[in-house]
DNA sequence: TGGTCCCTCCTACTTTAGTCGTAGGCGGTG
DNA sequence: CACCGCCTACGACTAAAGTAGGAGGGACCA
């Protein structure tokens, strides 16, 4: 595991200052002249990778204003493909974890985890490895299906998920009532739900047991 | 505000490292040969508050195993009366800091608060200040509106909240579609919400309207 | 016994939501 | 170049959601 001199780019995503400053510390010491940014917001994180799409590890919370859970990671992987992601949560939830995976994310890290662990996988992630979650049972899940969707679809999805309707979509998206509407046609199939609510639910990613 | 150099002891609560050791660094950057003391379960904050009784401030997270919400700083509150309690917590809901306040608390920092501003906090702690929470005008919160609705509403919106649709929570009740719609209406204008989609969002208790 | 609240249901709307088929523009690719 | 996927958009729907006002019956209470 030498560390090739080669100058790093990480983008460290996280809306609490204290997780930030703890995750740089870390990276600049494990990772020699490593340029890192920082955001606290969603619109901070697609800011910072439109300014450096080079970025070789994105370390990204969940649980950040505009992300509304596994959506805007979603979000994030349509938009920018080939920046890896290391999903950095406090979900104490196991079943995050797989559905990070389904989404692409390249690793996922508890928060709870040592700052040693978390240099670690940042380490593998930047060799290529692609850290599949522990115990991987089921198949299906709502995150692969949604796993389909195109990013436009996303965008979409995601302000379905703030509450917003197709008319406010459609003027924040600068596009046509209509052509939201096809959107969300669309992206109802590709969920394999019948509803907008039963969409909105199942993105919210906790999609309640099996009710019915 | 000049430090004197008494020498303070504090202990720190949180389950997560990172969190810990920034705050950890931060404290011991803002007061000189303080004594910082770490914790990561409810059951460690009370063996470190029997070894230091004379702790000057406790910074508390919430979201710690044992802690179950407010349970354990109620539980702190009365078994050490005189140790000053500063919530550090992530959660965005503002009357978190009303609760904690009327359970004791000295004071309450939003994890998303920059380090100076917590710092700051502690300083104002150890000077005997308690620190109210700021707004507590608006008797908000999504629980108090939703606690105006009758039982039947309760039982449309459970089911809203599931994905169904008016036709079938109409079957499920055993009434008319035209009466869950009328449920469904009051429903809307007591969570003071405009749409369906946006009433489940609320309900399903992560209530994030003051976003977009 | 009168008042109140809840539940129910009605009619008659208006507004969103969602479907279906079609189609032009655009960028990437064999 | 032709092909394909994505985005956009249109018309013409059907269905679902939501609103407005009123109205009857049952439970509970002063």
């Amino acid at each position: 595991m030498a560390d090739a001199p080669a100058p790093r780019a990480f983008l460290i995503a996280d809306d609490h200052p204290m997780v930030r400053d703890a995750l740089k510390a870390a990276l600049g010491q494990a990772f020699e002249s490593a340029t890192i940014a920082l955001a606290g917001t969603l619109a901070e994180v697609q800011a910072a990778l439109d300014r450096q799409p080079e970025t070789d590890a994105l370390l990204l919370d969940l649980d950040m204003p505009g992300m509304e859970g596994l959506t805007g990671l979603a979000l994030l992987r349509s938009d920018w493909p080939t920046v890896p992601i290391i999903v950095v949560s406090a979900a104490r939830d196991a079943s995050i974890a797989r559905r990070t995976h389904d989404l692409g994310a390249s690793a996922y890290v508890d928060k709870s985890a040592s700052l040693e662990k978390i240099a670690a996988t940042v380490r593998a992630v930047l060799n290529g490895e692609i850290l599949a979650p522990p115990e991987v049972a089921p198949g299906d899940s709502f995150a692969q299906r949604a796993s389909q969707l195109t990013p436009q679809q996303w965008r979409v999805l995601a302000l379905m998920v703030q509450g917003d309707q197709n008319k406010q979509i459609a003027y924040k998206l600068g596009v046509g009532e209509v052509t939201v509407k096809a959107h969300v046609t669309v992206i109802l199939r590709k969920l394999g739900v019948r509803s907008r609510t039963q969409a909105v639910i199942e993105a919210r990613g906790l999609a309640l047991p099996p009710l019915q």
